[in-house]
DNA sequence: GCAATGACGCTCT
DNA sequence: CAGAGCGCCATTG
């Protein structure tokens, strides 16, 4: 093997979303131990060949919506397989981020005290950009 | 080892 | 809300 570290991790933390949920790319990479990897996330994911037991189909962007990809065939498979696991999509072609978003730690015991909603504060305010010109 | 790529993400305009 | 720009990180040439 090239390597057995990065993607064997991405693999197993998409292996983890259970059926009728779907992942950001970015969580995902968190998952794996990644931070801010996401595209490292969609680039082990373009390596894989064959399903192998991996549900990519359930790894989308942010925004909700089926990256675009080299083969345009390959986002309407996504979709269907997506579809066909419950979930709508908009007819932008997004879904309910909100709602389908998979929580891990959350396929176990429930929780149901914890809106845990965003707790990104950010531990890298470099802000410094502001290319805010006069 | 450096430069370029890429199934992304966040902020600003 | 949509579009455009810069930043991140690991793999590849």
């Amino acid at each position: 093997m090239i390597s057995d570290s990065t993607y064997q991790r991405i693999y197993r933390a998409v292996a983890r979303i259970p059926r009728g949920r779907v992942a950001t790319y970015g969580q995902i990479a968190e998952v794996a131990g990644i931070p801010r990897g996401a595209r490292q996330v969609g680039y082990a994911l373009a390596a894989l060949r064959q399903d192998k037991g991996v549900p990519w189909h359930r790894v989308i962007n942010a925004r909700g919506e089926i990256s675009a990809r080299a083969e345009p065939e390959f986002e309407g498979l996504q979709r269907a397989m997506l579809q066909s696991e419950g979930i709508r999509f908009d007819p932008q072609g997004r879904l309910s981020l909100e709602r389908y978003r998979w929580r891990p730690g959350s396929d176990g015991p429930a929780k149901p005290s914890k809106p845990v909603v965003r707790s990104k504060s950010r531990a890298r305010p470099l802000r410094a950009a502001a290319p805010k010109r006069h």
